[in-house]
DNA sequence: GCATGTCCATGGTTCAAACAG
DNA sequence: ACTGTTTGAACCATGGACATG
């Protein structure tokens, strides 16, 4: 697990600190798209407008009538490898080239496709959707949300070829974390420098465990005092079943997201205790899917490898 | 529908009347690229002098044989990467700064250059060759047509510096369709107008309803007595199949437009007409082109919302 | 071979400043 | 002086080519 911040491109830092707040995810879920929720109004990367409407529902119950019922049920471990949106994808035909096997880019079209994060997708959508991932995106329809993704203009309106890449089935669970760069110049003692203030970095946030040098595009979490800190999540403790009201908010404010990560930890909290009734501990599916090799402080920067759950992000100016 | 309206950048309002002719493109061709067409004899922004031979040769029976035989065909898709202008550009250059390398715009000689678009550029040469194309501009050299240009003169003479762009090379097709707007700042309140007056089109006429003071370079067709009205399109009646014959004319005549527009109007009608027997035109996705909640003037103005279209322009002095 | 991630040239976007009427 | 337009340097983002496991 890791969390995730990363300096957009450039000068224009903006910091997310990413956290995600599980409230879905029926176990026995058919269908492999990623259950996702979201703050009101809120359209992102986890492609919340892409809800079934039972999952919006429960959303929507989550964001705004606090406090919150949370009920158990049963949560949703998808094997990633396993998904059933590529059974029909012709395996026989994966090493000719897709502009004569007539796969198509399910996103936009495009003819030049191939296996991409659990769908057929072209070099383009897969690293939009890559991207929208990482930096977890937020995009905005300005054409009402209902843009048709072709190939040549799908660059055209990032909110609905990201809702289309969800729709087809792409999964962010997929998507994985940064790896080391490849380096061209062979100078560097990794030492000192704060290695990669290029442009390539995706929202990896060191963590703890690991890194000991935090670089100016993450994130420090740990400058936020009083928010969340080094061991925040050993230091969970089931207080309460209440939770605080979620406060609407316009995610653009500055100082907006301390309510909000206060809430998210409270319903962290939640969550947390629950269990699980159908869940067999003992099975090995399960032991897979646990991943217990992973620290609870590495399950909460990246849930995604544990259970899915949908990133919400506050925005640090 | 939506209209498409586009105020250019910032606080420079400027409401854009798009004029497309209806060509090519059935509506689920696997292909995507636009094809543009010209008139003969008329050099215009799109590049006409960039076309490919099959390009060219249909523009010409568009533009040529009345009455229009208009055949729903694929459209090819042209790979920017491999069009030969460039094989002699020196790539290993291409990392370092083109004042050292010697690599000069090949427009205007500017030393700061990079390629662009299948030659050499400046970054203003680039910027001004991408704004003619979207926009279809139509210059007209008021010194004679020879005019040299330069650096620090490069502003001068917008005609000549256009037509340098194509002489050097620059290609039309590499311009894409403009992209998703980058969110600068999330404070707005955009809640007012459900509509979206800001939008993304490309190649673009200032239209009626705002636009008051037309520059030289803006097509004001209100100021056309008797050639295009307001309700232009939904007055538009069919009346016969044939298309009145394409005017030899120069383009470089103030008044040249007045066939021009007549012809196209006709040209419009004779599109309007046509079916694409391959279009479902009960399946979601034509539903979704249709977009059916826009009115006709919007669809008159951003035809490209219902249907692929390639823009043609008047000419204006 | 395959599906990840990475690199980076080159596309588009931004927006202050210059410009034109 | 004023308004709207155009310019272009700095920036953001895309996607083809490639490395990695
Ligand atoms: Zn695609
Ligand atoms: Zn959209
Ligand atoms: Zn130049
Ligand atoms: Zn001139």
């Amino acid at each position: 697990m890791r969390y995730n911040a990363r300096k957009c491109n450039g000068s224009k830092s903006a910091l997310f600190l990413e956290i995600w707040v599980s409230v879905t995810d029926s176990i026995l879920s058919s269908d492999s798209q990623a259950c996702t929720s979201t703050l009101k109004g809120v359209v992102t990367a986890a492609g919340a407008a892409q809800m079934s409407s039972a999952d919006r529902a429960i959303a929507a119950s989550v964001a705004q009538a606090p406090p919150i019922c949370i009920v158990p049920r049963s949560v949703e471990f998808l094997n990633p490898k396993t998904e059933e949106g590529l059974l029909d994808i012709p395996n026989s035909m994966a090493n000719m080239q897709s502009e004569f096997t007539g796969m198509k880019c399910r996103v936009c079209g495009d003819s030049r496709a191939g296996r991409h994060y659990g769908t057929i997708a072209c070099n383009g959508c897969k690293g939009f959707f890559r991207r929208s991932i990482w930096e977890q995106r937020d995009y905005v329809c300005r054409f009402g949300g209902k843009c048709l993704i072709v190939q040549e203009y799908r660059n055209r309106c990032r909110a609905c070829r990201l809702r289309k890449c969800f729709t087809v089935g792409m999964d962010a669970r997929a998507v994985q974390s940064e790896r080391d760069k490849h380096k061209k110049n062979p100078k560097d003692d990794e030492s000192g420098s704060p290695t990669y203030p290029t442009s390539a970095t995706p929202i990896s946030i060191p963590s703890t465990s690991t890194s000991q040098t935090p670089t100016t595009t993450s994130f420090n979490y740990q400058n936020i005092p009083g928010i969340v800190s080094r061991s925040f999540s050993e230091n969970l403790i089931m207080r309460d079943q209440s939770v605080p009201p979620v406060v609407e908010q316009s995610a653009s404010h500055a100082q907006s997201h301390v309510p909000l990560v206060r809430y998210l930890i409270d319903l962290e909290r939640a969550t947390d205790n629950l269990i699980d009734e159908n869940c067999d501990f003992m099975s090995m599916e399960f032991d897979q899917l646990c991943r217990v090799d992973v620290t609870i402080e590495a399950a909460f920067r990246q849930p995604g490898v544990v259970a899915k759950r949908t990133p919400v992000r506050t925005f640090l100016s």
